[in-house]
RNA sequence: CGGGGUAUAGCGCAGUCUGGCUAGCGCGUCUGCUUUGGGAGCAGAAAGUCGCAGGUUCGAAUCCUGCUACCCCGACCA
């Protein structure tokens, strides 16, 4: 898309807004909304204003370029699609209501896509039929709908919003392999090319797209929603889901079981304060109910979280409910009070935390109202269940590569990479045949990226206390120019003329020629964030100058007028460069 | 879906507890004059179904009931 190098302020439509709006929390919102970038339609729904729409733009001309780069084809599949597709893998009645489903006119049941396997698997299956044409690679920027439960923090999380996927396919594993790798690198260049400064992959769960491997790309931010576990020298890093510490957990000699009257302490911390223990002398027990009906009893130790992602993959299990009492009696445990003894393996799946199959001497339940157990020993007193790491890592724990105390940070998923495997391609008949004539399932990777969310990053880690200061490869414009006092001809032929001048170079110019205060200027300025400021005035023309500034930099330069646009125009190419 | 909060002019708010006359303030907008280097001054003007629907009352922005929208925390999140 190209865009128009220059705009003068009095036509450009959106309004600056003075104060933060009510709702907004966090700076990408507050800045976005009062930089006139983005308007709330309704609950996680945005309008793009034309600053706005540039800065997309901006991102999806370096997404195009760098999926091209990696063999990437465009492609654009509908929004709307008919249900049946979704009916062929499965998706229509697997996944929640987030998938919004309606009906047309005919009374056809319809949905709007909240990503584009279907699509791209009903296409590339009557279009690509031999390994002759493997691998191929689609991808598109469009949009995406998904019915969140609860939007939040302005473009971070909204309902409907613009994403680059892109989806290959592969005659094996090893090619897949082989391209996950290519669009690995290929994130890394286009987060560091839209500016972002601090931007992770990191591991991830694969969670219900299925296969085996995945990463996510974290944009580092106070506001983010995701929890990301890193050791000092960022050679570890996970996210909160997947992270493990490996705890060094203290052997002691197994004491002799002993029944201990509890009366009414049933948590943690009621029986460690009622004992006189730490929280990590306990064994804590949790229930929980599979889709099958199965009872599940997770054993963790008392100063650990149960990590649910990790245990729904350790069970095989989509879904995860707390259990409720009956059920956990029905079982034959005592609620508060239980204890994987005496439990039958066959009803009750059994899964402990490594940091119980490892400590000595805990307290744990009795199975008896009112009454635990001191100096459980895993392998002594069960020695059967499943053993398995279940727990959520903990900022300070070891990590598990360097042994370093793991660092906790918060972060924005901007990005994502799944390898698929023949999860789609199975279940639609998307074949191929080899060199023998047999037939066989295509293997899929699939790699997206949040157009806007990634705008919002960019605002979270490049702000001041001002507003935005967008890194010169998606600013809206390069160079923000400002007219003091408009109504002095000479002033005004000067300004005029380094616009002239700075957009016959195909420098993209926002020119303020309102002939507003300098105050209002300069802070509407600050707001639109361009990196490179060129102010004409009186004061500057009397001695044949322009001022030239930098966002976010305090001093301020003079340049001789008939220099100023070369100048300038050499420092926007020397800071496009620095990001290309 | 659970918990909490908000809804009054384009934006941000006061007024609501304790019902009362013409519903105010700041910013923004429009007109005119003066100003011109970090959100100007004066004078004038336009702009409000007080979220919606019922109810109580002589009288409701204000009290009661129901609903809706939006925000925050949580749950959820291919």
């Amino acid at each position: 898309m190209e865009l128009c190098p220059e705009m003068r302020m009095t036509r450009l439509v959106g309004k600056k807004i003075k104060e933060d709006p009510r709702d907004a929390t966090t700076a990408s919102h507050k800045f976005l909304v009062r930089g006139a970038y983005v308007r709330s339609v309704g609950a996680g729904i945005y309008s793009l204003l034309p600053l706005g729409k540039r800065i997309v733009a901006k991102i999806e001309r370096i997404l195009r370029e760098e999926m091209d780069a990696v063999g990437g084809q465009e492609v654009l599949m509908p929004v709307v699609l008919p249900a049946e597709l979704w009916e062929e893998s499965g998706r229509y009645d697997g996944v929640g209501e987030e998938l919004l489903r309606f009906k047309d006119r005919n009374g056809k049941n319809m949905l709007l896509a909240m990503t584009h396997e279907e699509a791209v698997v009903h296409l590339i299956r009557s279009e690509v039929n031999s390994y002759r044409q493997l691998p191929v690679m689609l991808y598109q920027i469009q949009t995406k709908y998904r019915d969140e439960a609860r939007p939040r923090a302005g473009m971070i999380r909204v309902r409907e919003f613009t994403m680059k996927d892109a989806y290959s396919f592969h005659a094996s594993q090893e090619c897949l392999d082989e391209c996950y790798d290519r669009v690995f690198a290929a994130y890394e260049r286009v987060f560091r090319r839209v500016g972002l400064k601090e931007c992770l992959s990191i591991e991830s769960d694969p969670g219900m797209m299925g296969g085996s491997k995945s990463h996510e790309f974290m944009a580092i931010a106070d506001c983010g929603e995701d929890v990301v576990f890193m050791s000092p020298d960022g050679s570890y890093k996970a996210n909160r889901e997947v992270a493990c510490a490996c705890c060094i957990f203290e052997q002691a000699e197994p004491l002799a079981l002993e029944k201990v009257h509890t009366p009414g302490m049933r948590s943690i911390d009621e029986v460690c304060g009622f004992l006189g223990i730490g929280p990590e002398k306990a064994g804590k027990a949790v229930f929980f109910i599979i889709p099958d009906g199965k009872l599940v009893f997770a054993m963790i130790r008392g100063d650990f979280e149960i990590n649910e992602a990790k245990l729904k993959r350790h069970l095989g299990s989509a879904r995860l409910d707390f259990a409720g009492d009956a059920a956990i009696r029905c079982a034959g445990a005592e609620p508060g009070y239980a204890s994987p003894m005496w439990l039958d393996p066959q009803e009750v799946r059994i899964v402990v935390d490594y940091s119980v199959a490892k400590s000595a001497n805990l307290v744990v339940g009795a199975n008896e109202n009112g009454y635990h157990y001191r100096n459980f020993n895993f392998e002594r007193d069960l020695g059967f269940g499943e053993v398995a790491d279940i727990a959520c890592a903990r900022e300070g724990d070891p990590c598990p590569v360097t042994g370093l105390p793991l660092q906790m940070k918060r972060g924005i998923e901007v990005g994502n990479i799944f390898k698929l495997g023949d999860k789609y391609s199975s279940s639609m008949n998307c074949n191929f045949l080899d060199s023998e004539g047999q037939s066989h399932a295509m293997t899929m990777g699939c790699y997206g990226i949040g157009v806007g969310r990634t705008m919002a990053a960019v605002v979270e880690q490049c702000h001041d206390e001002h507003g935005p200061v967008w890194p010169v490869s998606i600013s809206p414009y390069h160079v923000q120019l400002c007219v003091l006092n408009p109504r002095e001809d000479s002033v005004r032929v000067a300004c005029d003329g380094l616009y002239d001048e700075l957009c016959g170079m195909g420098i993209e110019v926002l020119y303020d020629d309102r002939g507003e205060k300098a105050g209002v200027m300069f802070n509407e300025a600050d707001l639109s964030g361009i990196p490179f400021r060129l102010t004409v005035s009186p004061r500057t023309v009397v001695d044949g100058k322009a001022e030239f500034k930098q966002r976010g930099i305090k001093d301020v330069e003079l340049l001789g007028l008939s220099s100023a646009a070369s100048f300038v125009a050499g420092k926007v190419e020397a800071a496009l460069a620095e990001l290309s």
